[in-house]
DNA sequence: AAAGAATCTGCGAATTATTCGCAATTAGTA
DNA sequence: TACTAATTGCGAATAATTCGCAGATTCTTT
């Protein structure tokens, strides 16, 4: 999963725990933190949450993970080298789903043009109500 | 500001904390609750955070306020009645710049058209990099 | 292979943001 | 005015994240 010298060669030190924590985040995909950590206790029991927020700050500085703001407040990590894409999160049930990052591309481009904001697309994330919540809303 | 009659109509109690915390969403327009407390203090020192809490959620439930999440994690209210518009969150320096809704308004018809799901725009954040940090970050 | 410097980890405590339970108070109603 | 239910204040409880520190580990240098 995780080669040695990916982590190495961004000037990380390689510790059990630093390459658990980015072999979690490239399985779960859209994790939080406290998932990676019960990903990583199946092989390495002891890890300590705390280390695993350090760890995903460190990858994150390097660039090897990201992370982005779906539902309310906790932040979740994804692998940098993951396919962008927009998240469309459902406040009713919750449900985060997808849709390529082309959808927004002249939404973005005519925020750079009118106010030179470079939108972040893969820390995007939209909110508002999903097909299946909509439909049970009516009457 | 906040006529007695506009919450006795929703079906609310008329209670001075009541008041004095949507006449201060009124007043800040994107406030994070701690903030809101203070300023109710200026008036009512005696509040208490919790109330704060309580009624703005309680405010929100008939529709006078609502929230949204700009930067990391916190929620901030703004008066329901306020016009609606874009927030563009800058990950580097923390400032949240404005924007028409109509600017999405394609984006948005894409998502209803494509998913069946509806934008909740008022809800709605955009993150990236505003042009001052743009600039700033090139050599 | 051993030693040293600097980085990491585990742990528990500190923070921050928000929620909850409960008793006392207060608003709206009869 | 008296009653009932909603609301407040308060302190404790949660949840999520950060911090300080001592000991362990990694990488580098001999």
């Amino acid at each position: 999963m995780a080669k040695p010298h990916e982590l190495r060669e961004r000037g990380l030190r390689l510790t059990p725990q630093r390459e658990l924590v980015l072999a979690a985040v490239r399985e779960l995909d859209h994790a939080t933190p406290e998932e990676i950590a019960e990903k990583v206790r199946q092989s390495h029991p002891g890890i300590n949450l705390s280390t695993v927020y350090r760890n995903l700050e460190t990858l994150e500085n390097v660039g090897l993970v990201q992370h982005s703001h779906l539902g309310h407040g906790g932040a979740s990590y994804h692998a940098a080298e993951e396919l962008a894409h927009l998240h469309l999160v459902c406040g009713t049930c919750g449900s985060v789903g997808d849709a390529p990052i082309e959808t927004a591309l002249n939404f973005v481009n005519s925020l750079t043009e009118d106010y030179g904001f470079r939108t972040d697309v893969s820390h995007f994330s939209v909110y508002g109500t999903c097909s299946t919540c909509s439909q049970a809303e009516l009457p």
